[in-house]
This record gives C-alpha cells, sequence and structure tokens, in this order.
DNA sequence: CCCTTATGGATAATTATTATCTATAAGTAT
DNA sequence: ATACTTATAGATAATAATTATCCATAAGGG
C-alpha cells in the first residue's frame, strides 16, 4: 500500500469519526489532491474528477475542498486576483516560492520560521495559530528564456 | 508641512513625472490612503471619498488603486475569501499580524525576514522580488472577551 | 485659449465562490 | 437484504469583488 493511499484511509476515517459521509465523488476529488504534486485550483481538481465522474458538478468541488479545508487536509494558498490554490500533500502552514512568470509553487526549505512566530506570539501578546509566507520572484529557467 | 502633505507631494510629483493626470478624485482618493492608519478596503476608501466627492464612482477607486500599485505606493495585502486590503502608509512588503476575531491588521516587527528571503534565493537560484507574509491569530483583547 | 487625450462616472460583464432546492444515495437500524 | 433518515450531489441562481466598456469632460501642453 503506497503513501497516498495510505493517507487516503487516514482521512476517510477521520471523515467517519466526525460523520461526514463517504461518497465515490468525494474519494475522487480527495484522491485528485493527493496526487497531484503541485498546487492546484479548484477548476483543475474539476476538470481531472470530470474524467472519472462525468457528471460531478463545479459546486460539489467547492464544498469537498471546503470541508477538507475544515478537517485541515488540504491547505489554501490565496492570490490577490481571486483564484485561490491547494497543497493536498502538506497541509500544514508552510512557505511556498511562486514564480511571477510561469506561476510555479514550490515548497522552499526554511529555517528559522517557528523562531519568528514565536517571537511575534511574545512581543504583541497575539496567540498565533497559523500563518502565511509566500516569496515572488522568477525561477531560474524562467530566468533564462528572458534572452 | 506634515509628513502626509510632503508624501502626497511626492507622490504626486511622481505621477506627474509618469504623464499620469493629476484630478481631484485620485488626490482625494490618494488622501484617504495616506491619512488612515489601519488597511482599508476599496469599499471603505471609497465611502471615505464619498464624503468629499459625492460623484465619485467605485470605479474610479479601482482605477486609482491599480495606478497606485503600478508606481508602488500602496501595498496590496490579499485575502482568500476576497476582498483586498491596503497599506499607503507602508508600500514596501513587511509582515502582517492578523486577528481572526476581530480582522484587525497591525504590522509587528520581524528581525530576519530579509535574511530568509536571501537563504531562500540562494538555495533555489531564484531572483526574488517581493514577499508576503502574514501571520493569523487572536490579539490580547479578544483572547480577554473570550471570557 | 484651444486641442488632444487621459480620466471619471455609469453600468455591463466577468470571475470566483456561495446559496438554494430537490432527488438520491449513504449509513444506520430493522 | 430492507426500510428509514438525512446528508450530499447536481443544477442553477445569487452574490461579491473586480474589470471592461463607452462617452462626456476636464487636465495639461502648446
Amino acid at each position: 500500500m503506497d503513501d497516498i493511499q495510505k493517507r487516503l484511509d487516514e482521512i476517510l476515517t477521520k471523515l467517519r469519526q466526525r460523520e461526514f459521509r463517504i461518497t465515490p465523488q468525494r474519494i475522487a476529488i480527495l484522491k485528485a489532491f493527493l496526487q497531484r504534486k503541485d498546487h492546484p485550483g479548484v477548476e483543475q481538481v474539476y476538470e481531472e474528477v470530470k474524467v472519472n465522474f462525468p457528471t460531478t458538478s463545479l459546486a460539489t468541488v467547492y464544498k469537498t475542498v471546503n470541508l477538507l479545508k475544515e478537517v485541515g487536509e488540504i491547505l489554501e494558498i490565496s492570490f490577490a486576483d481571486g483564484g485561490n490554490r491547494y497543497d493536498g500533500n502538506k497541509p500544514y502552514p508552510h512557505p511556498h516560492l511562486i514564480c511571477t512568470q510561469c506561476n510555479k509553487i514550490t515548497d522552499p526549505e526554511v529555517s528559522q520560521l517557528d523562531r519568528m512566530a514565536t517571537e511575534v506570539a511574545q512581543r504583541t501578546g497575539y496567540r498565533i495559530d497559523s500563518h502565511q509566507v509566500e516569496f515572488f520572484g522568477v525561477c531560474p529557467s524562467c530566468q533564462k528564456l528572458a534572452h
């Protein structure tokens, strides 16, 4: 049993425990999120799910996305121009590196982020629950393309 | 001449240099951004400008916001649920601390952020142009309210 | 003061997302 | 297996934020 199947089973168990129903559509949407190694938007997942479940509605994808956000199994990455994207593989807050030319999103290794959050909490008295850290720039291959 | 007036003049000069026209509406919108110490959304600025310029259109506010973004004089803060907000006082990228109960946004002091960006650039080969760092949590007064 | 053209205002269009409504299928008890 | 209850799927309307369109007008230069 591979990692994806294992994680899928874990999430399904969690959903069952919280008395959400397990439907073929939810499984299909969840699989799409788990299998993709990039950070797809709702529309992309919708297209993918439609291959096997042609009757799936976009609304169902949205509803499932919200469900998976609620149970903390996908992470939402927000953009100013609308069109959120999601990470189904690392659902906990972590930094992203975004190429503003090709829109590729990667997960850079960043040390000291937790320390930074702790520092802010101490200085301000806030209880910090999560964070969103995004670096914008140009990836090496797009840099080369710029003649 | 206070700081706001000084900055206003600087921005107007910059706009003139780039051959944008200086209109009463643009000045009013710009003043609204400069005077506010919080992080207003477009709608809030619109309401404020309408006090003195009742004929102002929401579209004009949006157009001016895009203009000010282009010339780098306001900073856009994006949210997953739509509804961007703006910072007219510190238009350069800087971290925000957001209370998820009362939606207040403050600017915490954070050290080592530049170092972090440099580290990511070195490791990944990206040219990093900007960043967006947001901490989400509950502010001290909202913590007290939660009995 | 005139002339050119960017801009303002009103409104339609677009895009992303959520709400609504009903038939159906999931899960539970029989 | 069967019946029952209710959450969910699917279709579509509604909402919200933002952008596009179009024309009259005002800004800035000559």
